[in-house]
DNA sequence: TTAAAATAGATATAAATATATCTTAATTTA
DNA sequence: TAAATTAAGATATATTTATATCTATTTTAA
């Protein structure tokens, strides 16, 4: 039942998903002119272990040296490369509601590789205008906008109703992965990978721990 | 270093994350006049282990009947009751930009409980107006202004810059739980419980696994 | 120049989480 | 009415993830 692009990878998900803050702390410290960067200090700056961030590290290729720590920007180079975000990400928003406008003007991405083209709406008042520069398109023309752009990431932010829906458009469209802001469990070809971006499971932690 | 707050109930967070992708279904199930629902199906609609969706079930107290499952309603209301969804929560919004837009217009909210009391900003061309139906006050006012009302959860989406300054801000007024859609790690005394929404580390995933 | 301290890296262990197997009970059908 | 089937619940195992321990290396300072 796993996942199998999930899976490709020889990092752990949890380990992928704490580089970015690494990645923060790594590029503060480029900032303020320093040359190398030891785990320990990462690790006392994100309240982790020492051992887990030398170990999350390790998987980027980084070579660190004893006693003294990691070079900064050697650091900053591998983790960016390892996560790809020296590259270049084509991706759209699909529906722009309130969260489709905030993601579309999300700064982490921009400045991650990813490249909002444009986006996509159902709503007459929206088609055509544009939003923090991206422009929206009718969910109609979705398939014949992109039949000679490959899209890497769709961002899915319509309304739990017709997320299957719009769901199949962008599979015909040839689009490989959803990162999925709606309620809905999407099904999916093999494939095609999504990514659930789950509000409601994380209140669940919030409403239970409290 | 491990938050004590997460590891005070007797269900895991990965179990507790997934109960609302069950509610989900019960509800539809509801919906759908059916009595009876199996953990079988639960899985499969969701592409889930049976095994683990009755382990996970399990902690909310309720009981099945073997070779026929579990009563919805019943089912419907451990689930509600497990999470503290069928009791109120107060929630106020720091910071009004899209995103906090999006969450205060977020329907997975109000349906389980939360209720947005007001919300916060900077800005002046947003203070004193409404978001939604929801007031907006000044930043400086928030101390004032809940003063009288214990806060169950503060939802903060102001800029990273100013984060850890406006989180000293809600834990001088009394706030215990603070719902982070920024990217900075907030340092906080131990008896506040962070949760981090962090979009860069799922971000970090799709560009990995693509 | 040598000893002490700090830290990366390797190996080993523990803890958390998911999955498999077995048992029992309820239902359906022969 | 008895056998077959299905699914819950309990127990056991496997996998994943995190943490601990040990070793080797480099730097600093006595």
């Amino acid at each position: 039942m796993k996942n199998k692009k999930f899976s490709q990878i020889d990092a752990s998900v949890p380990t992928i998903r704490r580089l970015p803050s690494y990645l923060n702390v790594i590029r503060r410290a480029l900032n303020n002119n320093l040359k190398v960067i030891s785990g320990t200090v990462i690790a006392s700056e994100l309240e982790l272990e020492p051992i887990q961030v030398r170990k999350d590290l390790a998987v980027t290729g980084i070579v660190g040296k004893p006693r003294v720590g990691y070079d900064v920007k050697e650091l900053k180079n591998a983790i960016e490369s390892f996560l790809n975000w020296d590259k270049q990400h084509k991706a759209i928003v699909v529906g722009t509601g309130n969260l489709g406008t905030a993601l579309i003007g999300y700064p982490g991405f921009k400045q991650n590789g990813m490249n909002i083209v444009c986006a996509f709406d159902s709503s007459v008042d929206k088609i055509g205008k544009q939003i923090l520069g991206v422009e929206v398109y009718g969910l109609k023309d979705l398939k014949d906008k992109l039949k000679n752009e490959k899209i890497d990431i769709a961002i899915l932010t319509v309304p739990s109703e017709v997320a299957q829906q719009v769901t199949e458009l962008l599979i015909e469209t040839g689009v490989k992965s959803i990162w999925n802001f709606t309620n809905e469990k999407l099904k999916v070809p093999e494939d095609v990978l999504v990514l659930r971006e789950d509000l409601s499971s994380s209140y669940a932690v919030l409403s239970v721990c409290q």
